[in-house]
DNA sequence: CGCAATTCATCAGCATACTGACGATATTGC
DNA sequence: GCAATATCGTCAGTATGCTGATGAATTGCG
């Protein structure tokens, strides 16, 4: 390895993409036993925490963008996990719930992902941890805008609808 | 958008996600023009600066997995930015190089590249910023056998072999 | 009401990424 | 030397993610 690697070995992007790669490593490591992802994980306790959400409101809250969740909630419900129905009040949307298989997936996957974050963090210091979860808060929140699939809180909505 | 939502939303995997997501977006804006992909930029600065390296190397050196290298490097060999020749040492092994294109390439994206890294961390205070990639680095360097593809010096090859 | 603009889910196409396997080739141990 | 072992590039399979387009449905505005 050059040494002029160096330059691009520590760009910000760089580091980045290499954190991410550890970060979705240590969570597909701990949570093996589950056959279960990060950004499925995150879909399925969205679907749990707002019952009935359309897919766009899904990618709104965990941001993700509105082409991905198609298969990633087609993987869900073919689990059992959640179930997909024809919204009611828009007959273009699909509103999604968790099934009682959905929430003892949770339960039971739950250790290992507060482990997950734990690794994650574990090389720092305590009080570093804090430290540079502040920074990656804002450094994602002053971004936000930056992706396409922008964290949308409800107020934000275009067409806000009531959930439930 | 639940509250109980906000626990998952600031899980550090989650963030590092968005950061990831976010980092990405900004690179292929600022790179619109070249039509360039910020692993596709890592890997060809790594074949400038390490003339005749192999395929296996060049994951060891941008911490990318062996069986995605083949499409990066395909893509950048089909644009005539790097050539590829079988080793004259070792005949299971691809050699690479960079050519007349490709050093153009990296000449004339340089100021977008830079751009990016600024305004990935344009947020933060400038004092904070030091701190934030130093902990980076750290999470990296630290969690760096956490992943299938980690980052290893040329000491640590199994079978060191000379560069040119 | 009626029509233009918008939004929803989906699709094709492309680009990362990983697992596990394969044939070809090198290396190591004996 | 030669058999066991390891490594190199590649492949099939799976899962994120993005752009840009589409048809179906809804909304906004006059």
């Amino acid at each position: 390895m050059s040494d002029n690697d160096s330059h691009l070995l520590e760009m910000p992007g760089h580091l980045i993409r290499r954190l991410q790669q550890i970060a979705s490593a240590l969570f597909l490591e701990q949570a093996k036993p589950f056959d279960f992802t990060p950004v499925q994980y995150a879909a399925l306790v969205a679907i749990k925490n707002n019952p009935g959400l359309d897919q766009t409101t899904l990618c709104n809250t965990i941001a993700l963008d509105r082409s991905t969740i198609g298969d990633v909630v087609g993987r869900l419900e073919r689990r059992g996990l959640i179930s997909r129905a024809n919204g009611a009040a828009d007959r273009r949307t699909k509103t999604l719930h968790i099934t009682a298989a959905g929430n003892r997936m949770i339960r039971d996957i739950d250790s290992a992902v507060a482990e997950t974050q734990r690794l994650i963090l574990a090389p720092l210091k305590p009080g570093e941890r804090t430290a540079f979860m502040q920074m990656l808060k804002h450094l994602v929140h002053l971004n936000n805008e930056r992706s396409r699939a922008p964290l949308r809180p409800n107020g934000m909505r275009a067409t806000p609808r009531s959930r439930e």
